[in-house]
RNA sequence: GCGCCCGUAGCUCAGUGGAUAGAGCGGAUGGCUUCGGACCAUCAGGUCGCGGGUUCGAAUCCUGCCGGGCGCGCCA
């Protein structure tokens, strides 16, 4: 079902036809033909006497139509003005010019009468939009080599791709949701081999794998297998190694699927060359020009895309980098007809990224349809010391932990509150002690306290109006909160570009705000009233709905009582 | 050395061209015989790392420093 329009999209339409308008009536000279297109930009002012929405638009054009900017507002007012009073439903009202050119508007009440109503009956799709551009996503994250449990490092990951996902999703986008990993290399062999000897109790080589887990798999490798790994003719660190890395692997997956996230695709390195994908990419590579041979190494011209060195596809004694594989698997995502791909990636590999790019465009898909998402690390302290985490080490904090510890829904808001650029320092105990008071849960005590409204209303023999329509306009405390909870579609649309959730959880914390002042403020069950009562137990459920869905776009339980 | 990311309130972090730089936590003070006090209200707290520049307007863009992280392989 589709959602509501942002308030947002209404007004810069409104502003469109007002701009048109106003050229065609001579008030304001066309916009001439050299000068780049002007996007019209419709923000929320901090300052609630700048109205509810301001547009600079004005003074964007000053330069290009050389008119003071005060002056081409003014004439933006009145073609706004004049069409508002020709048209019923106007999105917006009072339209005013402030210094040095700012255009101030405020929301028509009706329209938020209109809109809160509109939202009311899509339910739970309120707070999607329809994409301009509705594309196929490919979002590929975690991806993380199953030789160990996820730990809090790699999970970070998990966090930011599956809100990035939701928020794809919610600005009506479809998404593929894919994990990658290595069934193949060294690392199998290393980790079967860690197990074999803690099985036999030798000492785990220098560079094999530690930690209670490995012993946990040894403990319980099939008799069968084992059987198998000690016989003479057997590669048995390679045997024990594929029936541990899948175990592990089945692990991660419960482990994520504890945290709320689930992947449509699990594709691994072994399928992808199987299938002769990366044979495919290297012959279109090939057929550019894109390639060449060099002391018996294959590679990719990378420089011809701005790179500074070219890139070895297949080195010298016929093994693929993991570039060459990653080039076939370029292959095989468009392949299944993504309109863009998107990377998650730890901020460790962001050197790897221009040529991954290039090799995009060198294929003939565009360097813009791949993007790379680069998740700063996650430093873990105890006490202020930093805790290496490495599964070499044996010594990490899994991702299990953290949500035995504190919780997901904690956890997700505490990764969906922070930018994904931005290093963290974690420490566990303190994560622990600010669980309480996560403000997690104060957006989610306002949602159940209004679910504990609503039940009580019932039982009062009172029920929600089926329409606010003339309802709220007299009182600005109920307009408050009718016009914040209107902007839920507009930060899923921010969320969506700027591939952040920050601004969720600010939204969030915010409706939660001005809903506990609404009711503060009003009188929701009132039996000597119940027609006010109906238009408030309904204004306060588009609340409860909107702090609902917000919670969902972050994956987040909604408790109707806690 | 080169490249990328980061530096904002005591702490953890938002804000990437707009009007008086915000939130949570922590601190101070006050508020329930009435719909959930996991709540509300008020206050204190800032050279936006530092210096130049662009702009009508800079925390935001450019540039030079300072400090921190990461990367620079025929590794993954």
């Amino acid at each position: 079902m589709p959602g509501v329009e942002s308030a947002r999209t209404a007004t810069r339409r409104a502003l469109e036809r007002a701009w048109a308008q106003a050229v065609d009536d001579g008030r304001l000279p066309a916009l001439p033909p050299e000068s780049a297109a002007t996007a019209i930009e419709v923000v929320r002012p901090a300052n609630p006497d700048h109205g509810d929405l301001s547009t600079n638009l004005a003074l964007k054009l000053a330069r290009p139509l050389r008119r003071p900017p005060l002056e081409i507002a003014a004439a933006l007012r009145d073609s706004l003005a004049a069409s508002m009073s020709e048209e019923t439903g106007s999105a917006i009202a009072d339209p005013t010019v402030a210094a040095p050119g700012f255009l101030n508007l405020r929301l028509a009440p009706g329209y938020v009468e209109a809109s809160i109503d509109a939202a009311t009956q899509v339910g739970s799709s309120f707070g999607r939009v329809e994409a301009q551009r509705p594309q196929r996503i490919n979002v590929e994250f975690v991806s993380a080599n199953p030789t160990g449990p996820l730990h809090i490092g790699n999970a970070r990951g998990a966090f930011v791709g599956d809100l990035l996902c939701r928020v794809l999703e919610a600005a009506g986008h479809d998404v593929t949701r894919e994990y990658y990993f290595n069934d193949a290399g060294t690392q199998v062999r290393n980790l079967g081999e860690s197990v074999r000897r803690v099985r036999l109790g030798e000492p785990v080589p220098e560079d094999g794998y530690r930690g209670e887990y490995v012993s946990d798999l040894a403990r319980e490798v099939p008799e069968e297998i084992w059987a198998r790994a000690v016989s003479d003719e057997a590669d048995g660190a390679w045997v024990i190694g594929v029936w541990a890395s899948e175990r592990v692997r089945a692990g991660i997956e419960s482990s994520l699927g504890r945290l709320g996230v689930r992947f449509d695709v699990w594709r691994t390195e072994t399928g992808i060359e199987r299938e002769g994908w990366i044979d495919r990419s290297i012959e279109r590579l090939r057929e550019g020009g894109h390639v060449y041979e060099s002391e018996r190494a294959l590679w990719f011209r990378s420089t011809a895309f701005g790179d500074d060195k070219d890139r070895v596809v297949r080195r010298s004694n016929g093994e693929l980098t993991y570039f060459g594989k990653d080039i076939g698997y370029l292959e095989e995502k468009f392949s299944r007809g993504f309109d863009r791909l998107i990377y998650v990636w730890g901020a460790d590999h962001h050197g790897t990224v221009a040529r991954l790019r290039n090799a995009a465009e060198a294929m003939g898909y565009g360097r813009d349809a791949v993007e790379v998402l680069l998740v700063a690390w996650v430093r873990f302290v105890r006490d202020g010391q930093e805790i290496s985490m490495s599964k070499r080490s044996g010594e990490f904090i899994t991702l299990d932990e953290l949500l035995a510890e504190i919780g997901a829904d904690a956890a997700r808001w505490y990764f969906a509150a922070r930018a994904h650029t931005s290093g963290i320092d974690f420490d566990i105990e303190l994560a622990k002690r600010q669980s309480n008071e996560n403000p997690v849960y104060y957006v989610q005590y306002a949602h159940a306290r209004i679910s504990s409204i609503l039940r009580k209303a019932q039982e009062a023999g009172l029920s929600p109006a089926d329409s606010v329509a003339g309802r709220l306009a007299d009182d600005p405390v109920a307009l408050g909160l009718a016009k914040e909870i209107l902007r839920l579609p507009e930060l899923v649309e921010d969320a969506a570009t700027a591939h952040e959730t920050q601004g969720v959880t600010a939204y969030a914390t915010q409706l939660a705000t001005t809903f506990h002042a609404f009711y503060r403020d009003r009188r929701v069950i009132d039996p000597a009233d119940p027609g006010t009562s109906g238009v408030r137990l309904a204004l306060v459920d588009a609340a409860r709905l909107a702090l609902a869905n917000t919670l969902a776009l972050l994956g987040i339980s909604a408790p109707e009582s806690m």
